[in-house]
DNA sequence: CAATTAATTGTCAAATGTACAATTATTAAT
DNA sequence: ATTAATAATTGTACATTTGACAATTAATTG
């Protein structure tokens, strides 16, 4: 006779959790939703959902990122499979966790007023529900591992972007200064910017200029091995 | 009324398994078994179990695995979350993958015949069941990726070891030949080994100086970012 | 004691990292 | 028109690390 299910095995729920970042050009930041439905209904709670049938973790982290902020095609990364048997008091449910990497300004506010979702300063998440913060301190460790030998920070930017913009960005990921001089020779030593002849006249008298990421190469040295962070600290 | 379940939700199976590297001077390997129930009885196999009602996934992880080896406290990191749809033929079911590396001279020969246990060597994989192989790939990408900056490595070596043993692990993991005065150098430059009296006089007249690790600096520079290989080559 | 084998040790040039400040472009005010 | 103010841009010298490369040493065997 042939098997049906494994038998006298216990089932749980699986759902996605998606860490989302934003940079709105000074700071790093993570879009945040008020929960909609019980338990913990009205507390603050990163994106997510329930698995469905016969949707994989990564498409089902995308759905549920579409439904918030209406982009595809968007980084995203598996980061933590949680599954401490109490993390959800009304049941076991188990969470993929996903971190997603968005630019800022093509994300459609709209969709997200339905949700009740706002961007929250990296320095100042409210109090979130299970399992959440922990969540997010994995997923900040996660991205400046990565950002260290990946080019990965300049999925938060905007087609052009500044010099200066970057080391906001890199300063914001590490939370540390870092030299003008050194930073521009070494981000500029990748050959992964193309300047432009325009300049940013906002916030400076003399204008910084637009730089652009060279796609091709982009795609081309992503998985390479390159040193963007002289020492990324202490890191697992 | 209180809710007691998130009504109208499939619930699915949840695994663990465990891609188990060890090193036996030589060589790099992987132990399997032969699967021992259907489908794919027979067939060779992760080491995996069902994640139980009480059980989070890492300890899941370490009950499968001494289940196996017999072995307790041995560095065990979850690598990946599976959760294509049909990765299981039977029925739905989820794999939270974890790789060990154990030290391959404290194992439990006993323990393992009882699952039809072997270790291969890296490069001579046979054919496995569901998504295994993949789940391999990965463990080795991460095992590089790992190894590149964290002393991980030394958790599949006994207490005593020598350097050219230490070498011949660093290569079989990178896959490369690596000098041997540039090794020796920037390995005791990280001020992690110390210099045993006594040589391992096996497979050379001259004899082989023994080291150990000074555990009290492993721990402390665990998380710390050295860099123990050149360039890793290109990895995620 | 000579021959063999593998471990151990050293040097130099090139590349990279680090610390540090003067110059330039632009706007706003006098 | 000149000056003052602001932030962007550019350069240099020194220290450290890396990479390429070969001679010497310790033990065993015939």
């Amino acid at each position: 006779m042939e098997l049906k299910r494994y038998n006298r095995q216990n089932r749980m729920l699986v759902a996605v959790d998606c860490i989302i970042f934003g940079f709105d050009g000074q700071q790093l930041k993570l879009l945040l939703i008020k929960r909609g439905f019980e338990p913990e209904q009205g507390r603050w709670s990163l994106m997510g959902g329930f698995v469905q049938p016969g949707e994989s973790f990564e498409s089902s982290a995308q759905r549920v990122l579409k439904q918030l902020t209406g982009l595809e095609n968007v980084y995203l990364e598996q980061l933590y499979a949680f599954g401490d048997p109490h993390r959800d008091p009304l049941e076991r449910t188990a969470s993929i966790a996903y971190f997603a990497l968005i630019d800022i300004s093509k994300y459609e506010k709209q969709l997200s007023s339905e949700y009740h979702a706002e961007w929250f300063s990296l320095k100042n998440i409210p109090s979130l529900i299970f399992d959440h913060k922990e969540m997010i301190r994995m997923a900040k460790e996660k991205l400046r591992y990565k950002a260290a030998f990946h080019p990965v920070l300049f999925e938060l930017l905007p087609a052009k972007f500044t010099l200066p913009q970057l080391q906001n960005l890199y300063e914001g990921v590490y939370e540390s200064m870092m030299d003008k001089r050194n930073f521009s020779r070494k981000i500029l030593s990748t050959g992964l910017l193309i300047k432009q002849k325009q300049k940013d006249k906002e916030g400076s008298k003399k204008g910084a200029f637009y730089y652009k990421l060279d796609k091709k190469k982009y795609r081309h040295l992503f998985n390479a091995f390159l040193k963007f962070v002289p020492d990324p600290g202490n890191i697992k």
